[in-house]
DNA sequence: TAATTAGTAGACTGGTCGGTTTAGTTTATT
DNA sequence: AATAAACTAAACCGACCAGTCTACTAATTA
């Protein structure tokens, strides 16, 4: 199975935003990556904007989803799921080292562009939703404090962002681990 | 007294690239919102990027050391002066609505710039440091659990800067506010 | 097989980017 | 007043930006 140039162009847009920024990221030196000619991507896309959107739909969010994935397995309690998750994105290397590529196109767009802003909101609330629905469950079976559902899971993704964006020397998948500690704590029930 | 062009250039290049990102802020916009032309710019500054160093320095830190200004004042606990300070902070529009202008540059030129992320870093062990000594006396005090300062004041002001990079939407003072009581769950004595 | 559509290919365009150059004007020094 | 240094002013430069254009080839359908 070939890939084809729309998918190659998708992976490289993803890759080059997220470490350079929409911004930063040259439609030239995309398609150079990609090895596609700039007739195809024009063929495919109708401006570089459109081409970030469909990535953002095509590539980002289903690569965040797997990251911020709270869905209750087997018969663990929620504090389990939140553990585990937590677990598997400090295994990420590109995660730990570059941030969440949600977070970081969201906060770059803010004032530069409303429909890709937009797009990653609309993410960050879905998110937020599946993550306030695991809260709910954790607070009924009591191993949560109870509370606002709705802020406290905001409040919980807002401060994952916060240590997943550390300054590059100091971010490591032992100081993430240590951060989310804390973090748990705080919501945890005894 | 007059403002300088230097001054005026590096007013303006700090609300672009607070606005903007570094690679979003042109040296065109810049120079007509300043007022200043272009010989007078690189007649200060040898190029863009040493325009930003000198806006880091001259501007960025000392707003950045406004906000994050964790100094004992009157006989109060170190509890007292964090929530003091992050009180302040939600009365700033600007930092609740975009986020911290530090955070922002800092995370956006990790894999663009290393001279300006550098710069950003140094102040950020800064404030961490500042920070760390509150916590210490803290701890001495008896307000606050104990444990590693460093850990904890890197976990408090990531937390923090996540609380501030929250969709714009979402973002409000009250918003901001519930975060920070949470955060602070997290580290109190009772 | 003929016609149509989907996709490839890359030269090209106009505008903007950061940066240079040269000339002129202030301001400070002696 | 003479000189030098600091600064202003804007025309100009090549490189690069997103986006267009026309020609071509591969795949699909009639």
């Amino acid at each position: 199975m070939k890939k084809t140039s729309r998918d190659k162009l998708l992976d490289v847009t993803f890759e080059e935003v997220y470490r350079l920024g929409y911004c930063g990221a040259g439609t030239a030196s995309i398609l150079k990556k990609a090895g596609v000619p700039k007739g195809s991507m024009y063929h495919h896309f109708s401006s570089k904007k459109e081409m970030v959107l469909a990535m953002i739909e095509e590539r980002l969010i289903p690569k965040v989803r797997d990251f911020f994935d709270f869905e209750m397995k087997k018969e663990s309690s929620a504090l389990d799921v939140m553990e585990y998750t937590l677990k598997k994105m400090s295994k990420n290397k590109m995660l730990i080292a570059h941030g969440c590529p949600l977070h970081r196109l969201m906060f770059e767009m803010g004032s530069i562009d409303k429909d890709i802003a937009q797009a990653c909101e609309v993410e960050f609330q879905n998110i937020s939703q599946n993550l306030a629905r695991l809260l709910n469950f954790g607070m009924r079976e009591g191993t949560l404090q109870k509370g606002n559902v709705e802020e406290m899971s905001g409040f919980i993704i807002a401060s994952t962002w916060g240590f997943l964006s550390r300054p590059l020397g100091l971010s490591s998948k032992e100081q993430f681990l240590k951060d989310t500690e804390f973090l748990l704590t705080s919501i945890k029930k005894y």
